[in-house]
DNA sequence: ATCGCGGCTGAGAAACGTCTGAGCCGGGTG
DNA sequence: CACCCGGCTCAGACGTTTCTCAGCCGCGAT
């Protein structure tokens, strides 16, 4: 789900973009002015922005100024009365990814917001996200594990097996799927290689004393979990 | 330098786009047809698309369509006469990043253009700026590279390799990738040229004491990072 | 307590990935 | 021309990883 910040001095239409998008799907978080925006942006919390040029306060442009010079990347939809062509350069040439000239229709305005979350699934999707649980940290970007700091050293297979069970926490999931998403399609590979697996798993961890978040689930597979 | 695919009927067009982004730094090639359109695109060699919507044989749409179907996301800018609201959200939905009414000014077809780019580069990482990372310093304006304030000197291949590296910090980054980034598309480059090149780098920061900035991630590429 | 089955493990063979040194090529320089 | 340097390929050595097999263990039901 898409975390959304809506940044408009009209009530009104705050009001109505936050019903009309949380009818998309989408979670709201909607301010009427300048500072309240750039404190909210510069948490970092969201995937989208939507913001008006003219607000009380600082400006939507110096908003989304301040937002990049913080290297607060988050896409900006910039939204303006002003339909000048200097005006949209500008905007867009300061960071903003895409400008809405008002009154803009709220059909395009879904669907500018879903391109600019499309892109930004596609970018996390190469890397794939880390998953934390208890102490146990799964980093795909540099394929490293480590329980409580101490860091473990996998194989890339060994790596694979955990992370598809780390993202699954609490999970069981069967040998037959683990099979599937660690070995591929491959018909070759017999079963038996997924208790194998474990098994040099549990070594490792067992090493660090990490050996109790991956349990046997008889007659199913195995699953991680923070118990 | 971005290479830009044009696609526009008229001949009017083409010329002036081609003139004018050429003189924003931009490689243009410029078709005028459906079937061209997707031929070009599916080589996957452009950096950003304009697409005019009406244009012979295939229509704009259909050339979008069948990019994203065959797993091209180079960022796509529509432009069209329609200004429907209908017709854009439909272009959006379909995969593209920007939606342009004819007739449109070229400063903001620019500024989108840049701000599509921009994107793009962001996310490959390629950003051109210095990389700091611990003591390690990469500055391409300058193509210099230093180890607490130690000058390393490198070949050109070499510092390509390197701040391939340096500007993902703590993400292993794949040989393919590596070979992509470094050498380029040509498929001529065997995988070992990498492993060879990562051995002359560890040479030069062993000698300053940077060696352990450059670790093997077995199975998958190399990674730089400050742990 | 005993049995049966699923799960676990040690050993070993084969494949794989990594690194290195030797050496070729081609372009620029003295 | 001879030389050097950067770029690259090749083949070999070495350790690691992957996987299979065969047998053992132990859970849970009777």
């Amino acid at each position: 789900m898409a975390r959304v910040l809506v940044v408009d001095d009209e009530p009104g239409v705050r009001t109505a973009l936050t019903r009309g998008l949380t009818a998309e799907g989408m979670e709201i978080v909607a301010v009427g002015d300048g500072d309240s925006a750039l404190r909210a942006a510069l948490t970092g919390g969201f995937d989208a922005v939507v913001l008006d040029i003219i607000i009380p306060g600082l400006s939507g442009y110096r908003v989304l100024e301040r937002m990049r010079a913080a290297g607060v990347d988050t896409p900006v939809l910039l939204v303006s009365a002003k339909d000048g062509e200097v005006d949209q350069a500008d905007g867009l040439d300061l960071g903003a990814d895409g400008y809405l000239v008002k009154p803009f229709s709220f059909v395009v305005l879904v669907a500018q917001l879903r391109a600019m979350l499309r892109r930004r699934d596609a970018a996390l999707g190469r890397s794939g996200q880390r998953v934390r649980l208890g102490g146990l940290v799964v980093d795909p970007p540099s394929r490293s594990v480590t329980w409580e700091d101490t860091p473990v050293e996998l194989s890339p297979r060994e790596f694979e097996l955990l992370y598809a069970l780390a993202r699954r926490p609490d999970t069981a999931v069967a040998k037959d799927e683990l099979l599937r998403l660690v070995w591929g399609d491959e018909q070759a590979a017999s079963r038996n290689v997924v208790e194998v697996y474990v098994g040099y798993l549990r070594r490792k961890l067992d090493a660090v004393g990490a050996g109790h978040v991956l349990r046997t689930v008889r007659g199913h597979g195995y699953l991680v979990g923070s118990g």
